[in-house]
DNA sequence: TGTACATCAGTGAACGCGCGTTCACTGATGTAC
DNA sequence: TGTACATCAGTGAACGCGCGTTCACTGATGTAC
């Protein structure tokens, strides 16, 4: 005879103990995430849809979220840590502030490639379409902003940038970072060169200028 | 006794002429387009609103669009013209290359700020909701972008500029300017600094580099 | 150890909605004679 | 100038759909005695 307790997880779900009720949580934010991504579409991600997708009726989901917008919130939340981890990843063990803020920029750049879906929804929604309060607080860690500011301000204090404010400095790194992520998402098919050459581009711009030294720094 | 064929596009609309068809296909756009001014919102942007605007049935619509997408194709057109002009327009009566770099950039800051959502459905929409075949041979032209690798030539032939890939180069210009622009557009809560005055910054930052001279171009 | 009861995770059916699209039609406008 | 007819811009009603959300419920799990 079968274990009854197993988790088959195909058809019907077995019950939640009495204990674990938050189990359910976790397999609907599972199951969401996994719809996200093999169908690249926010708007596949309907209460029914990820339901059955767990396994589920949809009325089992307001056990756990308050509706749909709060589904997707908590969906937010997995992504935006995702991508504050890989960009805190990608500094470990480099001292130079600037080949960390280069390091962290790509990860960045490879985060919103892979998942686009979940930069979509992170980084280019329409204000409303996002759940409250997510943007004011959340916002400045979400987009992994405040190491980028200490790296910055490290670059400053070491001599390799001009004395600025590092906070602003680091907005406008994430609006360019941003700009290629973005455009690439949503022009999949327009002739842009690799992103890696066109990151590599964009580094090289901002370190030297996008002007030959003579005009830029006239010598008296 | 009223003219009978004064078009009084409140209750009911006159009936077109045999002659012009066409009539009600501009009608359509110009309430489709005031319909997302007005809403900032793609989404209200139903076959069923865009009618009633008007003071047609929904049926009215096929008679001169295939289907939602194409009425929303046709939208776009009329707004990468917009943008296109835009930006034409404020390189107007200005030589150097640079400042007309600076100054159509600003127009496509302006454009897209102040028309959010047509930006949106241009730059940001995801591909596949994109009418098809209007980004690979319209994108290059959407985006203004052929006056501006125009303008990098002209820079490059002064010497203003390294030598390089002007296309290349206008392609990275593009997601600069649409980093400000699209994060600025999907984060309006977010403190970033004053747009003109970020926008300021990055021409900066591109002509000067954003390394200090000393380590930009070590002196022998 | 055995029974009555409370808890609460999950169900099944239904609600009302707005949507894109279709179809057979109507009736004013224009044309041929 | 007058009548029969063709054209075709626009209508009205309906289709089938998937959606978010609600409600009263069921029945296995655990607890008290």
């Amino acid at each position: 005879m079968p274990p009854a307790a197993v988790d088959d997880a195909q058809k019907r779900r077995s019950r939640a103990r009495r204990g674990d009720g938050d189990r359910l949580r976790g397999e609907i934010l599972a199951a969401a995430d996994a719809l996200l991504i093999a169908t690249n579409d926010i708007a596949t991600l309907s209460i029914r849809a990820v339901a059955s997708a767990v396994g589920v009726t949809p009325p089992s989901i307001y056990l756990h979220f308050a509706d749909r917008n709060d589904l997707l919130f908590a969906v937010c939340e997995r992504h935006a840590i995702q991508l504050e981890a890989a960009m805190a990843d990608a500094a470990v063990g480099v001292d130079d502030p600037l080949e960390r803020l280069r390091l962290r920029g790509l990860a960045y750049l490879h985060y919103g490639l892979h998942h686009p879906e979940h930069y979509r929804i992170l980084m280019m929604s329409r204000p409303d379409d996002t759940p409250d309060r997510f943007i004011d607080e959340r916002m400045a860690d979400v987009a992994g902003l405040l190491p980028v500011v200490e790296d910055v301000r490290a670059a400053i204090d070491l001599g390799l940038f001009p004395d600025q404010d590092p906070l602003d400095a680091a907005k406008l790194l994430w609006m360019m970072i941003h700009g290629m992520v973005s455009l690439l998402i949503s022009k999949p098919d327009f002739p842009f060169p690799p992103p890696e050459e066109s990151y590599q581009r964009l580094y090289e711009m901002l370190v030297a200028g996008l002007v030959t030294p003579a005009r830029a720094a006239p010598d008296p």
